[in-house]
DNA sequence: GTGAAAGCGCTAACAC
DNA sequence: GTGTTAGCGCTTTCAC
């Protein structure tokens, strides 16, 4: 054993009575083993308490194998799926990650420098976040890969949805139902913000839905609208406004779920029925929504992450990587938040044909 | 320049005319350079774009010379602040830190499972956190050095305050100030739950709520004691409850500040004016305390964070570290949340002098 | 003050 | 299949 306290390959390796290269061979999983000389090795590693030395391997082999994912709000259940799905691949892949939670501006640009000039990282995977061209330029500079997710970056892979379609879609979903006057609960934007990270999908879900109420010959009312923080809470107070309306909407379209079971809260706390006398569709078909039968745009969430992952993994090998930008398709799921408008008569189907190609009918789920 | 891509200390020492050795010296600010070499070398590097290895670095000196935080619930104010007073010193003592946040039990074990098997950080400072035998052991047996702050580690060192005697000199307060009814608002434990991280600073508190209450001859009533999940959200709630009672209470002491803030809204919101109807006294001095004018018991937050780590560093280059266990004092901070109760006349002084002795008037900013 | 050289623990290329 | 060896990029004696 060596003199200084820590065990290292080459203990191992004479104490099995073979190179260091077979030892390192049997830790990398290496196929060229014989079956026993692997048995023997990994007996001698567990009885000597060897731990492998990631700086060496990684010094050695000249990439410490790791990559960073930098997620914003990690507590809200679509980035925990986003990050999941990344994970699951990268972890398939033999990668590393270090996972840089950002709540802030601060955080975020914290992080950044870390991965740009300290910790040299194989690449980055950025979610939701739009990277200022200074940062961009400065992950070129470093020489770190960089692909996106749920945010558009220029001259970066990014994986994302179309925001304004899905938009369009949960509205028509709810126009085809025969709903009229339909509500709209999102995220506002406070670009002067020191808080603000630069989340569009909500703006961009608003346009759908105006887009989608322009079609359809309804117009747009902005005494429907109500935008305000992230946040179920926050989206509770906002739809108790909007149903406190002389004339309130029929159906609320929330540009997340979060923010629809905040609409169902609200709904359920004044008294009105849903489906029955509030229609409500959500956005991102995350876990609960299953679980309450809120109808949502579905957006693969998890698949978003893998994906992303998986292109990033190409670009590191030097594989295929696909085009610049990956659309990831939207699906209206219908469950049992969503309900015909009453007194509406069942429409003509096919109406809005040419916008409801999108729809379909998956796994409805009965509210109870 | 070298082949690879990478620009490496030879590089500078090639391009700037000296040996590897002075440019590690200067990179490292080691004295004996003299200025004129140390100025061409800095020169150099930044012009050659040259950025040292981590890597490389901590595995030819022999530590990667980081320490690792684990700190739970990162986004409430006493966390931040106990982290940010750790970072203080570990940054001015030469050490990089990574800061594991930690919400669930499952992230708890995760980090603590990288942090002994794969990463060989220096060390570990627990913040709040009561580690179970095994995961003692298991840093043992890692040869991992652990602080801990706020939670005592049985053969660890660790940096604590007297929460029990917190918690009377918190009801004291009060009961100086003629208040007979106090009410109590604090976190609940569910030791089954797999939510649990263990904490008991709360518990502790109320401990002392309840010596202090007996010593007056007043006696414990559970009627008055509200606990739950943590959060001013919650507290307000639950201190909503005790100002509905029939006969409520004159004052109200919340076990933490942030809980405090929540009382303060409750009693905002039953149209009771703080201090003349209702006094509220907190715990931890968090910032917006001074802001809001709360009185509260103040413990060195910062401190700790401080303390904990320069005990560690200690540990590491062993130096002195003082005795396993560190109590950090605790004063009463008077502010304008805390009012004689209307109707008691000044009470003479002298009569809880014997625990009032704790007591301090500091800073009390108005309330407006 | 500064240069030369010996590792740190590991991987990978090359022999056998 | 397996041993041997040359580095990976840096710190750190030890001479000069």
């Amino acid at each position: 054993m060596a003199p200084s306290g820590r065990v290292t390959i080459a203990d191992v390796a004479a104490a099995s009575g073979v190179g260091v290269g077979t030892v390192s061979r049997v830790i990398n999983g290496a196929a060229n083993v014989r079956e026993s000389t692997r048995r023997s090795v990994l007996t001698v590693i567990k009885q000597l308490g060897y731990r492998p030395s990631y700086l060496a391997a990684s010094l050695s082999r000249g990439t410490p194998r790791t990559i960073a994912i930098v997620v914003p709000h990690l507590t809200t259940p679509s980035a925990v799926m986003r990050l999941a799905g990344a994970l699951t691949v990268l972890d398939e892949q033999g990668y590393d990650t270090v996972v840089c939670n950002v709540d802030t501006p601060g955080q975020r640009d914290h992080h950044l420098t870390a991965l740009t000039s300290k910790y040299r990282v194989d690449g980055v995977i950025v979610v939701s976040l739009r990277l200022s061209r200074q940062w961009l330029a400065s992950f070129r500079r470093a020489g770190v890969p960089l692909v996106a997710v749920d945010a558009v970056l220029t001259g970066v892979l990014h994986t994302v949805t179309d925001d304004v379609a899905g938009g369009r879609m949960a509205t028509e979903h709810l126009l085809l139902l025969g709903h009229r006057r339909i509500g709209f609960v999102g995220d506002v934007r406070h670009p002067a913000a020191r808080t603000d990270l630069g989340f569009t999908a909500s703006q961009q879900r608003l346009c759908g839905y105006q887009m989608a109420l322009q079609n359809a010959g309804i117009g747009y009312d902005t005494g429907l609208v109500r935008r305000g923080p992230h946040g179920a809470a926050n989206a509770e107070a906002l739809a108790a406004e909007l149903l406190a309306l002389p004339d309130p909407p029929s159906a609320i379209f929330a540009a997340s779920d979060t923010q629809a079971m905040g609409v169902l809260a609200a709904a359920d706390r004044a008294g009105r029925r849903v489906p029955g006398e509030l229609s409500v569709i959500g956005f991102d078909d995350i876990e609960s929504a299953m679980l309450l039968g809120l109808s949502t745009v579905r957006q693969p969430l998890e698949d978003s992450g893998a994906e992303a992952a998986r292109r990033l993994c190409g670009l590191l090998r030097g594989g295929p990587i696909g085009p610049l930008r990956q659309e990831l398709p939207l699906e209206v799921v219908h469950r049992s938040s969503t309900a015909r408008l009453r007194g509406s008569g069942p429409s003509p189907a096919g109406v809005y044909a040419g916008s409801a190609a999108h729809l379909t009918e998956v796994g409805a789920t009965g509210r109870t």
